[in-house]
DNA sequence: GAACACTATGGGAGCGCTCCCACGATGATG
DNA sequence: CATCATCGTGGGAGCGCTCCCATAGTGTTC
């Protein structure tokens, strides 16, 4: 059986072995073993010169079907893989984006958020031959940094993740002309270009939800005020409020922690021990929220109705399934990525691959009606067993 | 509910349209505005040699000091970044190492586990100047391509998450001679560097432990035949049934879903109605199993414990919250980046920055003792109220 | 049949860096 | 004082591409 030793954290008291010194002169451009052929070798295989190579590789039109099919074969013979480091260098662009997530949101790690903007920014990528870099922001010094990391001419554009309304890296980049895409706003009138849900209108169809099913005193629970979201799910929650005719708002602040939430459902029930429901800006809340009132013997949804937002894990698991509003997560992540590649002007619908160099900027392309660069997706409420 | 429209408050609809092709134009490889300095200029700045600031940019100990200080300021003055692709290409090497997901594990996205991996590779990196590229492979054909994709000279080494028994790849990055390391093994004998977790120890000790608190029968609920990991944790359970004396293992096949949890526990029960204790292989699985015994009107733990396996988010949200076995997910995260760098001769332990430019291979290392490579990391029974 | 399109193609000139060789200046050595 | 390391340094030669200009080839038009 497979024994298994070896492995405490930590043992890091050696250095490195001789094998991987092997390893590393053959991955090192040194002389490998098996130096993978240029352009140029293919280029003399195919009897042709490296720009019509170039050409073929690239998809221009502009080659007879002859010469594009001794290329190719050559192309194939030789195993030939175009080097992209080379190519970006040449051609003076990265061919990469970064999707870039400050630290602190550790948060955004133990939702399924993060993960489905990833997929659908990955999915979208994938349709075209940009890679997708990750970078994670450890702290305000590199994320300071980072602008200027940037401009070093690794990467193409930005994709930024949970921007708080003071953040200045938006500012940075957008300085250093490094196209970028916010998910999310800093507030109302954000000028760079931005993927955002339509808090406000989730939340006050959660509100009125709540509504509808007859509860009369509904509380909130928000989430922190240097958040943008979080100020337009308490902004749609008093809008709904306020169309019902319903009197004072009873808000308690939260900071989208499952600590806060709890904290803020104790002292709701403190000041209103008679509310019947609570609309929590986050799922995670919510959970804390229902702790609270599980311990002060308050049932849900009997007693006190319950819903929370984003869909994440913990909604489905909770007992009773929250009623929350998910937002289109993955689909989000894939108009980042359409953003993005819009204003780096790589994407064109349905095309599998950015076109070919051939016909280059003159080609007049069709004026996008409306905002291309500022979109609001709807949210949709998940009605569950908690109202 | 389908509209683009934006709902939000204060609206005060900056539209700013022409704004973007202008970043874009800025952004392209064409004339920019404000080209950024090259080595060169600073070089000429400084009034000194190419080589000269080279050497300074990479901390080669072979520079007098006037010298560097003039370069320093020179760098400083003129705002100089060092262009990463040109000194990719110049180098041969990339900077940067792939993380590489195959796209089916859309079970790695749900869970915290992924995550963490990248939390953990991350912070490693951070250390480094290396790049973190994210790569998700949509399919068995992108699979196999990226092998050579990754040779495209854009990667210096592969990390790989979540490998099954039969996979390929690792394979064909071996033959690429691309350095790669897998986070957990294909198999016992696993040739390939990797970081695993003790998935025998953690199971053994889940079920030592349902067997401490007096647990008659318990049953195991398996993850798919195809993964290692869920081998080792089936065999985890069979050891400490052994150990402990008792007799038939009683075992329903999983594939780490809900609904097979579910599906699983069912059969179980069906089987033999009188079990007293089950352990799963994953917490997700054991949420299905915890629902279907509140369909037959089990208690947990009352009438049956339930052991989990992974500590995800799932787990603490349970009612009751589920025992189970965590897995150092940050930490093999960090511990897969480290034998990389290893690998890549990249990385010295507690150096901030990999060691100058100035020394190269001859330099006799000294050898490590043990297998650096091949790394299991302990497992921790995270005890809650579910058994 | 000359003048004028195009089209397909070859290849020079870089992109911005690292590598490495050569060279003068310095100091140690006999 | 000649000899020989050694150090700091400058700059040529690429890395493997893309861009673009020049050119030969093939029609087309009057």
């Amino acid at each position: 059986m497979a024994a298994v030793r070896d492995g405490q954290p930590g043992d890091s008291g050696a250095a490195r072995t001789g094998e991987a010194a092997q390893v590393t002169a053959a991955a090192r451009g040194g002389k490998a073993a098996q130096p993978r052929p240029t352009l140029e070798q293919v280029a003399r295989r195919a009897g042709v010169g490296r720009g019509t190579v170039s050409r073929v590789i690239n998809g221009s039109p502009r080659v007879s079907d002859r010469t594009r099919l001794a290329v190719e074969t050559a192309v194939a013979e030789l195993g030939y893989v175009p080097n992209r480091v080379a190519r970006a260098l040449a051609a003076g662009s990265a061919d990469a984006i970064a999707l870039v997530v400050p630290e602190p949101e550790t948060r955004f790690f133990t939702e399924p958020y993060f993960s489905g903007i990833m997929q659908g920014v990955s999915a979208e990528l994938a349709r075209t031959d940009m890679q997708l870099l990750l970078t994670l922001l450890h702290g305000q010094k590199e994320q300071d940094r980072f602008a200027q990391y940037a401009a070093s001419h690794r990467i193409d554009g930005v994709l930024l993740v949970s921007v708080h309304t003071h953040d200045t890296l938006p500012d940075l980049l957008a300085e250093a002309e490094i196209p970028a895409v916010l998910n999310g706003r800093r507030f109302a009138a954000e000028p760079l270009p931005y993927v955002d849900t339509d808090n406000l209108g989730g939340a006050r169809a959660a509100v009125a939800h709540l509504l509808e099913r007859g509860r009369e005193t509904v509380a909130t629970i928000t989430g922190p005020p240097d958040m943008y979201a979080a100020h337009c799910r308490t902004e749609g929650y008093r809008e709904a409020l306020r169309e019902a005719g319903h009197g004072e708002p009873l808000i308690a602040p939260g900071d989208f922690t499952e600590e806060s939430g709890h904290r803020a459902m104790c002292e709701l029930l403190e000041r209103r021990p008679g509310l019947d429901a609570v609309f929590c800006a986050s799922d995670v809340m919510a959970a804390g929220a229902r702790m609270a009132l599980r311990e002060a013997g308050r049932s849900v949804p009997g007693d006190v109705a319950l819903v929370g937002f984003d869909d994440s894990a913990v909604a489905r698991h909770m007992d009773p399934p929250l009623t929350t509003v998910r937002q289109p997560i993955a689909e989000m992540g894939r108009e980042m990525a359409r953003v993005l590649l819009e204003l780096l002007g790589k994407w064109t619908p349905g095309a599998a691959y950015p076109a070919g160099t051939g016909t280059t900027e003159p080609t007049p392309r069709p004026v996008a009606k409306g905002d291309r660069t500022h979109r609001v997706l709807p949210a949709e409420l998940i009605r569950r067993g908690s109202s």
